[in-house]
DNA sequence: CTGAAAGCGCTTACAG
DNA sequence: CTGAAAGCGCTTACAG
């Protein structure tokens, strides 16, 4: 923590006066006007080729660069679009929904007011409230996993949709993951590699990832004409710990393949099963979900996995927002019903096998 | 991805007038002039407190909420700050340097405008131009893992404050972990549980980590009179891969206790002991580094990890920058050293044990 | 103690 | 095709 201050050199911020669109309206021989118009590339005014030419030149030699702010003022919009998030350092799951919505951002010429909230609700106040002043052009309200909230008012005087979270009182737009999808995918991997007994490792913390999840799985049994076996689904701590329990309960279960409710529950079985010498996928196939790199990719075997389509939510997020902003819809009586379902694309390792496992 | 766009019903963004420092004034029957120092608080200038209170009654009632671009665009100081990331998205690492950044940032009523450059010169050079043209009040460089960098050049009109690496010219304040400490403290509290036989698995990829905690690592030992033993310290790649085939080389060491170079390395060698039927932590202790959460807190036995400090560099860094700006350092000849490095913390947790192992 | 006025740097009808 | 001028919403010397 200590500062080595020995000796301080870096350039002195000089305060060169900025060269302003007036400098290089006046070296170009115009008015500021017309060296807007230029800039700008305005296409509703017709300059001459020539006049456009000389501003341009003028421009970059003065090394002219516009102030957004004072364009913001004129225009009354910042391009600057607010992004609320509950929690970006728990995972880097936040981080990819980020990386999305900046990139979608970019595209559109605009940048990101980036809130990490906490889950502090006067933290969450002033966001808003700070986002408000600057002026942002909407506001990306997004969490770090899948659920449903309860939208702060204060985001109903601005543009606002909602990534990886829904409105309980569906005020704004959603994006968020198709859960079900994901859940039947991975079922249907299995299924697809001759597994009949299927076990399903759930969640005990009611989420919408718990009962999509347990959907697909319902449903890609019931297609492959498979019969429900309630004894085949367990509900744990959706963690290591809740993952190492329930390999008891598993093996007594007979299944042949197991699909977890995520990454960090199919690592503690690994370790269950290594404990117990059960060798997967020879012995017991697992798929998990989330995709968690550090996990999933270095399990022994590698461990295949559906993963949360977050870069995806993002992009999908800021595109929505622009939408909303370019042609903003009519105030109607009812229920909004606005929801942007995103694939969950699997991730196939080393964990299931195509044999039949042994112990079937 | 299909959207279900039943009916759409949001509140129409009403375009009712922002009510503005005019309003407000005319409202409490004053001047703009006098509404504007009231509301700022302004101590250069005595205002009633009856004046005063008319005014702040009016914004109340009005809902006035300033426009800070206007603001920014008559100050010359935007209250943004710029944080360019080199990847937030990798490790949850980045993502607790945004939170310091933030957290110090909001103590000075300030907000970050944040950029994720994903290592592209491209989008790096766009991001310091459109920073600029916001006119923000300075810039965080970041990257994600310690390591020395080429500050863009762009950087060096603006305040810049680089964190969790440092620029080879050492053009600006930089504020990095303390890598040898780490070392240090590591080795130490492997000796203090009476260990001699310390092996290191360092990392192949040449960096500040690699050099600086085997500095501390040496120095540790020197310090408690142990003699050092190259035999004891080997290179591998830093991640789960290159743990799992240290074990071999570790065993053939006679090491009673391993200090690795990170968790991923650590969470390999478990692996590997454990198929080895080899003991954490009574055959052998072990401890990481980095703390990463998702592995060390849940491996079997928990892993004893050294901490990175991402938080305080994230508010380390912004307070150097916001001290920079506000006692602007003449510009000398010789070389900057501005160096502030942040003790890295211990997370002790199961993996050590106090006993002196039995292979020993 | 308070007001009138210029200015921050840009955009955009409005004339010509 | 281009210029003069007003305006965006605030701050801040400058008077009084």
């Amino acid at each position: 923590m200590k500062r080595e201050s020995i000796s301080h050199v870096f350039r002195m911020l000089e305060p060169m006066r900025k060269v302003t669109l007036n400098d290089v309206a006046r070296a170009a021989g115009v008015s500021v006007a017309t060296a807007s118009w230029a800039i700008n590339n305005n296409r509703k005014v017709n300059l001459t080729e020539d006049t456009r030419e000389k501003v341009r030149k003028a421009a970059a030699e003065l090394g002219y660069h516009p102030n957004v702010l004072a364009k913001s003022l004129a225009q009354g919009s910042s391009s600057l679009i607010g992004f609320i998030a509950d929690d970006v350092a728990t995972t880097p799951f936040a981080g990819r929904i980020i990386e999305g919505a900046q990139d979608e951002a970019w595209r559109h010429g605009k940048m990101l007011l980036i809130i990490n909230t906490d889950e502090k609700p006067t933290v969450e106040t002033s966001a808003i409230r700070l986002m408000g002043e600057h002026q942002v052009d909407g506001i990306i309200y997004s969490t770090w996993y899948h659920r449903p909230i309860h939208l702060p008012d204060a985001l109903l005087n601005h543009a606002v949709v909602s990534v990886n979270c829904f409105d309980l009182q569906a005020r704004c737009p959603a994006v968020i993951p198709n859960e079900r999808q994901g859940g039947y995918d991975a079922t249907q991997e299995l299924i697809h590699a001759g597994h009949q007994r299927i076990a399903f490792v759930n969640t005990t913390s009611p989420s919408p990832a718990q009962t999509g999840r347990l959907e697909g799985y319902r449903a890609a049994l019931e297609k492959a004409g498979i019969q429900p076996d309630s004894s085949l689904i367990m509900y744990v701590q959706a963690d290591q710990e809740g993952g190492y329990a329930a390999a008891e309960r598993i093996l007594a279960s007979q299944a042949t393949a197991v699909f977890c409710h995520n990454d960090r529950v199919a690592m503690g079985l690994y370790d269950a099963f290594r404990e117990r010498g059960i060798a997967i996928p020879s012995d017991i196939s697992i798929i998990g979900f989330d995709n968690q790199e550090v996990i999933a990719a270095h399990l022994h075997p590698a461990l295949t996995s559906m993963g949360l389509p977050h870069y995806e939510l993002g992009v999908l997020g800021v595109k929505r927002l622009l939408e909303l902003r370019s042609n903003p819809e009519p105030l109607e009586a009812g229920e909004m019903n606005d929801v942007t379902r995103v694939t969950c694309p699997i991730f196939r390792r080393k964990s299931i096998s195509k044999v039949p496992s042994k112990l079937s």
